[in-house]
DNA sequence: AATGAATGAGAGTTCATTCAT
DNA sequence: GATGAATGAACTCTCATTCAT
């Protein structure tokens, strides 16, 4: 402990923690606009309106504010699912609807990280701390879903229901990141259509 | 048009082809094991067995190799789509085996490219010739997956088939992406076989 | 000098003094193991237990500490050879014993501050005061030695007893080196008998 | 191999050695100037006349120069040793001739390579390799020097002769330290004298 | 045409020193 | 007086690209 706090400072003043979140938050926002390794520490610290040095005085390096960033991500990602879910009646909610609402969820957590999300394979394949990191970030997402699918009233019809959250998370996540990303020639509603209906006719009945 | 003959080199002798194409498969190689920024142009060079300035002949930087590798890759992966469809007795072949065939050939091709992928996403949000060449080959995908979809004997049950091949060709490649790279807690076998079964519920009937 | 104590303290108060002693013995040790470029002024604080804006306080930069810490080791090593030499009974004492013992207090300081000597010739050269220091610290040194061995019964063999000193010192200083640095091949023992021999054969009769 | 050749340039064309060797060249005066860690790569990179880029074709990092230097002097120390020794006539010098011989051929490494000795205690205890390649050229030079004082023709008195070369070269070396480095108080001509009356008086009859 | 040595802008990182609290 | 957060010049090292041979 004493050796990293050597290099890097844990920030117990306020002016402390304001700086380090507001590096966090350039970052984040930077990696998102550029990606990675189109983003340059000097450019974090001027964006986060500090110097060069004081990022160093954070974060050991740029991998750093990249594994925190991806964090809060994280973190941010299950809280909104969770509250998504806590605003649900489940007793009155019908099954297109709550398929809609975990769709609508995850859009606005895409949203609002638009951009960092491309960084994410690229790094997962080249840093094995990254990828055990989203590997239990993803896990607990799967498992989010896979609750969340559960809560309809009606019976799923697999019979391998892990397998069955892998896919329905991953159809729900290309879809939304094709929404996300490209200039739509095709509406987002007639999109999320279909996905709702795809995923309705796969679980239920 | 003399202007760019100046500089970059349009091989018409055989050995010039020769060159060029080394110089693409070694890129195509080193990219997908490593990431286009991982790797620098002395090793796609030497692994081409040219020298730096050789590889400057046939290509005006390092863009312009990922964007012949990209070319290669799509025409590519249509070819491979082409000669699954063309395999296929159309008369005999259930819906099942439609769809799995399709992962299938989808399945191989990213086997074949484990890893460049990986740079798509990144290249394409930062490169606007990358972002429109890809867009084209995507195009070209769901175009032949749509055709694919429609070769069954059965009535598609959508009303809007753009959408669905949109949705359909995105959740296998999602799906297909979490075969490819994750080392798996579930089997290949269980997650290919709920996406058949999400497909086939989906479109057909 | 009004001038100067704005910035420096001279340290009246008794905490004063006891907190500028702290860093110096800090920055001794430091140097010590580490060498004067490879210790930073974080560490010394650290070390010390003050902050780096207290280091400030006391010192107008890292090259006082170790001209502070020079002073300190000069007037140790000063103190020791005295001490060394007020134990010894000249009348009884014979000449072997004599520069056995001259050794053997060398040894001691050196020992103790294993280490720091290498920084000594970098700093001697690239700066003035230091030189001129050291240069000072030397010719007391050369001076007590000269004292020291005169002090023998018998006569010195050499008309020259300046240069001889300098040639007594150095060699029993380069000697004392090896034996406190290296991994000894040849035993301690046999070097100091050596080097007993070689002064005492040069000295006298 | 292969590795190694990915980054590091090994010289064949005659341009490339003259770099090369331009480097080290250039390494070597400032290294001896200003020492190791006051001189920085493109420092060394602008006195050879060539890139910071060039500067790493050919060495790792600034240590790998610093090792070459280290070997060249080495050599170079060596071939000196030898080139005196061989110009001796070992039948008619007498043993005053000898060491004086000895000291004029140290003496003259020396000034060549003035403050480059100052950096070898500092870098001797900071780094494993360094250290090894010192303590092997340190034999070289300790073994050389006692062949050269037993080609006298007196009988050396000691017993431990291994012991008396250790003490022979050090105490040549560090005199001749004082008078290549000191702005000397006393004349050369009487530290010479003075060390070969010691070194005669210890070795022989 | 081919080679590979040379270039140099730019990236990541460190640390002596200052200054707001 | 003390603290430790902030600064930014300086340093090491990389690599896409050019150019002499």
């Amino acid at each position: 402990m004493s050796d990293m706090e050597d290099k890097i400072r844990t920030p117990r003043q306020e002016r402390s923690i304001k700086t380090k979140e507001a590096i966090v938050q350039a970052a984040m926002k930077l990696f998102s606009d550029k990606g990675f390794h189109q983003t340059n520490t000097k450019q974090i610290a001027a964006a986060a309106g500090v110097s060069t040095g004081s990022f160093y005085s954070y974060f050991v390096d740029k991998r750093a504010v990249f594994i925190e960033v991806l964090k809060n991500y994280g973190a941010d990602l299950l809280a909104r699912i969770d509250a998504s879910m806590s605003e649900i009646n489940f007793i009155t909610i019908d099954r297109s609807e709550l398929i809609a609402h975990l769709v609508d969820t995850l859009l606005i957590s895409h949203e609002a990280f638009i951009g960092y999300h491309r960084e994410l394979n690229v790094m997962y394949h080249s840093d094995e701390e990254i990828k055990q990191l989203m590997d239990t970030q993803y896990e607990a997402g799967r498992v989010r879903t896979l609750k969340y699918l559960q809560m309809g009233q009606d019976e799923l019809k697999t019979e391998d229901v892990e397998a069955a959250s892998v896919i329905v998370f991953e159809s729900v996540s290309a879809v939304v990141d094709v929404i996300s990303f490209s200039p739509q020639r095709i509406a987002t509603d007639r999109l999320k259509s279909e996905l709702v209906n795809m995923i309705i006719s796969y679980l239920y009945k």
